[in-house]
DNA sequence: TCAATAGATTTGGTATACCAAAATTCAAGA
DNA sequence: TCTTGAATTTTGGTATACCAAATCTATTGA
């Protein structure tokens, strides 16, 4: 948060707009008319693009405009194989490397998000989820295996962030923090890792309940539509049209 | 390979000059000089730096030059640490998921591999292990999991180079990939993983004694140069740092 | 009425010019 | 001789101009 590059900040804006719905999916990210409407250049708008792509939230395209990004299931269920797999070293490793004093700011973090649940909004209290998980990978004194972990977490923001909105699965959520806690303050890795497996198996199940639904409901309304004319049997995968044509010769 | 990209292009030349000892570790790497060298423009040169700082060869500083990556001991074996998850993974998975014809080209490679160890130098050797693990990964049938896997090893080209110079380890290198070789075609994950694990954990010990050996040849260069005027204690790992102290407050 | 094509326009890629921060140099003074 | 500070140089950051590929529009011809 603290890099005050310019490329930095712009993509931290971008990174915002595109995670709280400014762009939608699949829609394309121009450039020039981004830069303008932020009034900075082409060039650190460029750069603030890679570093966006880089983190998988657009994907970019030869001689085209770069897409935001739009991952089917089976692309978010193989990160989330990788997440797994990531976050499980980060546990084995802080069990044996964290300090007492950051497993102590991990379970503050728990603490609060077990206390402040149901009186903030989801995506304050997603931030928290972040930082503990963050916190986490942090805590095994990997700096690589934090940074790739981190970079995982960010592409996985909008899948994880819907998944957390879901108030169902509040109370296992909760648990499994707390056991992944426990398993840390005892230096126990089974503990920690295994319910840190159990944790992200259960993303896996929550997401795949989030695309059944969505597919169902674009299903039922391309039905309900009537059958000659569908209108978006797609979700849009290209909103953009708005060409202004000049009315000269 | 196949990326026709200007960017792309330069960044795989300057990676070939960076592994192969043009520029040393620590050096600077100036953005104009290179990219007039090369004939291009400073914009598609400024990116292809930044390609090279996402695999980890150069490390980027605010406003100031780039420097060729040199990593410490504890940063290799961070890394090893993760690509050994990573390619724990990439064989379990691959005994899922990979075609028989994967397993085939995987052993095909293998077997090249085998006959031409003594024959050909290291580099181009280096060349077929490189692919060798690649493949693997690319038979997880996980695509961000390939990325993430070929990042790691981007990043630990170096450090993989000279362990694997060490022609002394060659019968054990070939018996442990044969056995991940065996290991996928019975579908096995265990004896795939396992060796896997066993295989990397080997590379630590390699990279380990490397460190040490580089360090007490180090050592014994300042003691055998005489006490009062060393030329050159370390290798030289910036060339250009005569720190200037300016007057502070 | 429709299809094909040519021209206009949008858009990303590249080159270059300018700027500001950092560093090096060098001269002046103690 | 050493310190110090100011000027110059070096170097990365940013803005802008130009180009080429891709796309879209609109006209024309069947």
């Amino acid at each position: 948060m603290a890099d005050h590059s310019l490329p930095q900040k712009i993509a931290d804006q971008l990174r915002r707009d595109i995670l709280r719905g400014k762009f939608a999916p699949g829609a394309p990210l121009k450039e020039r008319d981004n830069a303008t409407e932020l009034g900075v250049s082409r060039t650190p708008m460029r750069e603030a693009i890679r570093i966006l792509a880089r983190e998988g939230l657009v994907i970019l395209r030869p001689s085209r405009s770069p897409l935001i990004a739009d991952p089917s299931l089976k692309q978010v269920t193989d990160l989330i194989e990788v997440l797994r797999a990531l976050e499980m070293l980060s546990g084995r490793l802080a069990c044996i490397n964290a300090t007492d004093e950051e497993i102590a700011a991990i379970r503050a973090l728990h603490e609060r998000m077990t206390e402040l649940y149901d009186k903030i909004d989801s995506l304050d209290m997603f931030e928290i989820d972040m930082n503990f998980h963050l916190s986490i990978a942090r805590a095994s004194h990997n700096p690589a295996l934090a940074e790739t972990h981190a970079a995982y977490l960010a592409r996985l923001w909008r899948a994880r962030y819907l998944s957390a909105s879901q108030k169902r699965s509040r109370d296992r959520v909760l648990r499994q923090h707390g056991t992944i806690v426990a398993g840390l303050e005892a230096r126990n890795p089974e503990m920690a890792v295994g319910e840190i497996e159990n944790h992200l198996e259960h993303l896996v199940i929550n997401i795949t309940d989030l695309f059944a639904a969505r597919d169902a409901e674009r299903a039922a309304e391309v039905t309900s539509e009537g059958g000659h004319r569908a209108t978006t049997p797609t979700p849009t995968p290209t909103p953009k049209n708005p060409n202004r044509k000049r009315d000269d010769k």
